[in-house]
DNA sequence: GTGAAAGCGCTAACAA
DNA sequence: TTGTTAGCGCTTTCAC
């Protein structure tokens, strides 16, 4: 900058205001300065920036991976929020692994983001002390934390796949199935089960479980589900899976063993990935609106770091509503 | 860091070491610093120490979406190969498009990033200066670029879709039908496609082409263009496709019309997303091996940056080599 | 609208 | 093994 400053007669205070759009320089000064640091082919150092005026332009967020449709929904969602208010978004991934969360946030802290996303609202005890002392927004988002560490943007998965149940009872499903949801990191995959389970029994249907293995659910895994399933003693008439990749893989084995869907076996998945509305048949699911976690976070962020307020008020709590989207895949008999 | 220091009795720069592994502090002594900075819950500001030691621990990279399996798997291997050596991959979106790319790679640079990696090897001319001026390591990935910026992690999209139409002209099909690659940012969707229709002249095989409109290429696209391409006067007995997910929607729209695959219509696709391992049928597709893309990018970069040659030697080209995964939807007749 | 002085929190370089 | 000094490249603050 100083270089620059040389060149053009100024002061390199002056330089600095010239890069900044609303700071008092001159019009002609300005052009002069932007002109000779563009030949001279100079690049700001916001690495010292940051670093002075305490302001990092980060936003950092966890996410269980990039490999998934929703989260990187959620991940576009916020990242175009951001963008317009010139801040940068700093992901990190947790691969569905509290312990690994921890660390990550540790990491992403020492970089001194602005504000905090995270997926999911349970986390070590020291990754819930890391993110209160930061004193910087935290959001906690696809989850409804009993006990938020600052702002949520999310709904109840147990409450959703309860939805689901109800849709698969009054088509007429007596025998239910879930696919999906073992309790190793996943907590959303596991609270979804929970849900399953907790609304089967309120409707005295029957109901097996069948164990995917560590996340990230596949369409495979799905696929292998179903078959330990279909040559199992009983058989359900609907399946439900934790996602809708496990659900197209319960579909392609039905293809495969040319089972009717919906007419013999009725089958829904969680997440409205694109999957779902090409497939044949389309596969009933719920859109947790993933797009809009992402965006409506990004909104709650960018409120909060322009607003002069430091330390924000009350924790807002945004809860999404899944939305139910019938197909085919449970069309009644 | 000084508050620390004070409170364990000695010197920051003391504690400045305590907290670099491998820096020579007496054990009790890194011991007692570390305890209390926890206690204090003291986070390291790595803003401070970046512009220091003018080493910002970044590795920028800007990919087209994150929306797209290929590209999320190439920067998970990117990014496991990064958290060993304590680097921080550094996300930018382009949204397929270079202008867009060129201010991202300013934006990005401003970072200090240590090295930068770029998917494509086609930029604005003004991009092309900002990352030779960077003087970090360069790659260039997902394309073989004719006249490379640093360092080429890649393949001709052009070559690997030939050698589709290759597979296809001896597995009996004569008619065939090109979906995707237009000219509107998705370079290298455009060069399978120039590669499609070089190769289809040389067999001597009838072609036509379908465009899809802007990138992302989504199942539904790929469906809409197939029921152009049914409804119009001649048809093909072989589709292909820009990517795994229009072939599959291709795919779904067969099954509407219920048109036999492969007897009716062979349908082939490149990516080797997952769903083309479990649909039914499963579908040829290519494998570009996008998570070694960025393994192999990741080992690069490591490799360079450990080393202390600050202006790396000669250039390397990675070549990847695209396999062809032949599957039910072109079984010969 | 412009400039001078001071310093953000850490660490390179040197000294002990 | 530990400490001292200076300074990374900007921007805050205050002065003009």
């Amino acid at each position: 900058m100083s270089d620059i400053a040389k060149a053009a007669g100024v002061s390199p205070m002056t330089v600095s205001r010239a890069f900044k759009a609303d700071a008092s320089v001159g019009k002609k000064t300005r052009e002069k300065i932007l002109k000779i640091a563009e030949e001279m082919g100079y690049v700001f150092d916001s690495t010292a920036s940051n670093l002075r005026s305490q302001k990092s332009g980060f936003v950092a967020a966890t996410i269980p991976s990039l490999n998934n449709a929703n989260f990187a929904d959620t991940v576009r969602g916020l990242n175009e929020a951001m963008r317009d208010k010139g801040l940068q978004l700093l992901l990190g991934y947790t691969d569905y692994n509290v312990e690994n969360e921890e660390r990550l946030i540790e990491q992403l802290l020492r970089r001194r983001p602005e504000a905090m996303v995270v997926t999911g609202g349970r986390h070590t005890d020291r990754a819930r002390r890391l993110l209160l002392n930061a004193s910087i927004p935290v959001v906690e988002t696809w989850d409804l934390p009993e006990d938020p560490v600052g702002h949520t943007v999310g709904f109840s998965n147990a409450d959703a796949m309860a939805q689901l149940v109800e849709h698969l009872h009054a088509s007429g499903a007596r025998r239910l199935a879930f696919i999906g949801g073992d309790d190793n990191g996943d907590t959303r995959g596991a609270d979804r089960r929970k849900g399953f389970v907790s609304k089967a029994r309120a409707l005295g249907l029957e109901y097996r479980l069948v164990s995917l293995g560590a996340p990230p659910v596949s369409m495979r895994e799905g696929a292998r589900a179903m078959a330990e399933l279909l040559d199992g003693d009983t058989q359900p008439d609907a399946v439900l899976c934790v996602s809708d990749l496990a659900a197209f893989g319960v579909l392609t084995e039905c293809q495969r063993r040319g089972i009717d869907v919906p007419g013999e076996m009725m089958i829904a998945g969680f997440g409205a990935f694109d999957l779902a509305e090409i497939s044949v048949p389309t596969l009933t699911t719920i859109d947790a609106h993933a797009y809009d976690i992402g965006a409506r976070t990004g909104a709650l962020l960018a409120e909060i770091l322009r607003g002069d307020s430091p330390q924000d008020g009350a924790p807002s709590i945004m809860r999404i509503r899944p939305t139910l989207k019938v197909s085919r895949s449970t069309a009644a008999k």
